[in-house]
DNA sequence: ACATTAAGTGATT
DNA sequence: AATCACTTAATGT
């Protein structure tokens, strides 16, 4: 599907041409880091194909997921970082194979100004970020540790489109910042409530988790 | 058969 | 809920 008619209920057609004039078409295998903590940010990615994770990095190297980018969505963060070249806070990884418009950031500036489409989508999307990471804290702040896991589980499921996750114990409490014995004990009694079957470096969602 | 790595468990903080 | 120390089970060579 060209990229004009994936997103042509989204901008205005002027805004769909200058999209297909400037903006570079970039494929990124699965696993591999498209920006860093630390990096500028040079281009706003428009995610066409595949899920961006996005992950914040503590001192020792713990990673903590933040969200997910699907297709059709922009990272809510490049484009604060962006606006002022601010060094990224975050780290964004390929979870699948991964296709993105790369739109430089110079012509951010003119675009919010010329096209109202592009304002109410950066502007859109900033705000439905905003509200999940508020969600996020939530999360975090008040509920308990297998909520969480369960929720992991879900958006996993939902990232990967399977119900069958390919991960292990010790790579779950990585990215929830969390242990792996504890995460093992959680899943042993999710298992026992048959939410989940347990294999090596697999789990099997079943449908009442 | 042996070594390595993942997962399970009890005790301690 | 995290960490330690240890056991058991699965997997690769």
């Amino acid at each position: 599907m060209s990229v004009v008619e994936k997103f042509k209920n989204i901008f205005e057609p002027d805004l769909l041409e200058e999209i297909e004039a400037k903006a570079n078409n970039v494929i990124v295998e699965e696993g591999k880091t498209i920006l860093d903590i630390g990096q500028t940010v040079r281009i706003i990615p428009l995610l066409l194909k595949g899920i961006l994770k996005i992950t914040r990095v503590d001192e020792s190297g713990k990673e903590l997921l933040l969200y997910y980018v699907h297709a059709n969505e922009s990272c809510a963060m490049t484009f604060t970082c962006c606006m002022q070249q601010y060094p990224s806070e975050i780290k964004a990884v390929a979870e699948t194979e991964v296709e993105f418009l790369a739109i430089p950031i110079s012509i951010m500036d003119e675009w919010l100004v010329k096209y109202p489409t592009w304002k109410s989508f950066v502007m859109r999307t900033i705000r439905n970020r905003f509200n999940e990471l508020l969600n996020t804290i939530d999360l975090l702040a008040f509920q308990k540790l297998d909520e969480r896991l369960i929720n992991y589980l879900k958006e996993k499921s939902k990232a990967t489109n399977s119900t069958l996750i390919n991960l292990s114990h010790e790579e779950i409490a990585n990215e929830m910042a969390s242990s792996r014995e504890v995460i093992s004990r959680l899943l042993k009694k999710l298992e026992n409530d048959n939410k989940v079957l347990l294999y090596r470096n697999q789990i099997k969602l079943l449908k009442d988790l």
